[in-house]
DNA sequence: CTTGCAAGACGATACGTATCGGCTCGCGTG
DNA sequence: CACGCGAGCCGATACGTATCGTCTTGCAAG
C-alpha cells in the first residue's frame, strides 16, 4: 500500500505556495481558465514543475486554494475602508431590524463582487469546473458557498422571530430565493446584473408576486 | 480577405452530421465532457477528422448543435405519449386559470428534464462551457434558453391580466425568480433537486416570504 | 471534374513522471 | 556550542504520451 504521497508539509516553500496562487490567478484573469496550463503557471511563478503536481492534484485544486487564499486576505483587510459591504458578507448580514435594507445591502455587495474583474474570472472559471466535476464542485460549495449561506439562515431565523418572515418559511429555501435568480443571471450573462436587479430580487421575495388581498 | 471558409453547404454529408451528433452526445455521457476528444468523436462516428473541423469551430459547438438536434428531435415526437409535461414546456405554459398549479407542473417538468441521465452530461457540459466562454454563453441562452423563457413571461403577463398578479412586477424577473432556485441547486448541487422543491418555489415566490397582514 | 469525404501523417503544446544538483532544515555527536 | 550528515523540498529539465488543429492523399458522390 505504502503511498507514494505524503510529503513534508512543515517543509514547505511559504515562498513558493504564494508565487504559485498569484501565477494562477493572473493567468486565469490574463488569458482564461482553458489556456492556463500548469506550466504556465510554473514558468510565471519561477517555480519548477513538480512543486505543483507535489502539492496539487489538478489545476482546478491550484485555483481553488489561490481563490481561498485571495479571499481570506482581503477578508483580513476588513473594517479598514469604504467597503464596509463587502465585510458584511464575509462576516454577517447586519441586523438593523429592517430586513428588506439589510438583504438589499448584502445582495448589492454579491453583486460588486461578482462584477468585480479580478474576482470574475476565477470564481466562473472555478464555478464551471465545479459544474462538471462532482466532487470539486463538493469541494467548492462545502469550502465557500456554504459559509455564506449559512449567514443568510441566521439572519432570516432571526427575521422570523421578528415576525418579518412567515414562521413556516425554510430560511434555506427563502436563501435560495434570493442567491438564485442572482447567480442565475450571473452565470447565464442573460442580462446585466446590477444594484436595481438586486434590490428588485429582494422586493419579489420577500412580498411576493400575488397582488395582497 | 478571401475565407478560407465556405463550404458549399448544399454538397454536406447528413449521414455524418448525424452520426457526429450521435457520437458527441454519446461520448459526453460515457466518459465526461473534458475526456471527450474531437478525435474520439470521428472515430466513433466513423468520420474523418477534418469533417467535424470543417463544419465546426470547437468541440463545444459540435455539442451544442447535437444538443439542439437532440431536443429538435424530442419535440418532434411531442404529443404520443405520457410525457405530456416535457411538451408543455416545449410548446408553452398552459393556462388552466390556476397560476400556482401551472407553474408547478413546469417546474417539475424542468426538474425531470434536468435530473434525466441522458440530458444532464451534455446540459452541464454546455452550460459550463458557456459560463466560461462568454460567446458560447450568449449563443447557448439566446439558443436554447431564451426560448424558453419566453412562455414564462408569456404565461406570468396572462396572470396578470388575470389579476393572480400584481401589474407593476416585471414578469422577466417574476420568471427569475422561479428559475434562478432551480438552476442554482441544480448546477451547484447544494441539496437534491425535486418536485417538492419545485412546488415550494412556486409557493414561495407567487406568495413571498412577508406575513400577510 | 469539382468537392466533400475517410484516413491518417505531421508539428505543436501540455500533460504527468522521473531525475538531477543545490539548498535548507533537524538532529546527533564531540 | 559547533559541526557534519542525511532527509527532503526546491528549481530545472528531459522524457514519453495524448490531443490539438492543419495538411495530404486517394476515393466516391454529385
Amino acid at each position: 500500500m505504502a503511498p507514494t504521497k505524503a510529503p513534508d508539509s512543515s517543509r514547505r516553500s511559504d515562498r513558493s505556495r504564494r508565487a504559485i496562487h498569484d501565477a494562477a490567478l493572473a493567468l486565469v484573469t490574463e488569458v482564461g481558465y482553458r489556456r492556463t496550463t500548469i506550466e504556465g503557471i510554473a514558468a510565471r511563478a519561477g517555480v519548477g514543475k513538480q512543486t505543483i503536481y507535489r502539492w496539487w492534484p489538478s489545476k482546478a485544486a491550484v485555483l481553488m486554494d489561490a481563490f481561498l487564499d485571495l479571499a481570506g486576505r482581503s477578508a483580513e483587510g476588513a473594517g479598514s475602508g469604504e467597503e464596509a459591504q463587502s465585510d458584511e458578507a464575509a462576516q454577517g448580514i447586519p441586523d438593523t431590524g429592517d430586513l428588506v435594507a439589510d438583504l438589499k445591502l448584502v445582495l448589492r455587495a454579491t453583486v460588486d463582487e461578482l462584477n468585480d474583474p479580478v474576482l470574475e474570472a476565477p470564481t466562473r472559471a472555478l464555478t464551471a469546473e465545479g459544474i462538471v466535476d462532482a466532487k470539486l464542485g463538493a469541494e467548492f460549495v462545502h469550502k465557500l458557498l456554504d459559509p455564506q449561506l449559512a449567514l443568510y439562515v441566521t439572519r432570516l431565523r432571526a427575521a422570523q422571530e421578528a415576525g418579518d418572515v412567515r414562521a413556516d418559511v425554510d430560511p434555506r429555501i427563502a436563501l435560495e430565493l434570493l442567491i438564485g435568480p442572482l447567480m442565475h443571471r450571473w452565470l447565464l450573462r442573460t442580462l446585466p446584473l446590477t444594484h436595481a436587479y438586486a434590490d428588485e430580487i429582494v422586493d419579489y421575495a420577500v412580498g411576493g408576486l400575488a397582488p395582497r388581498p
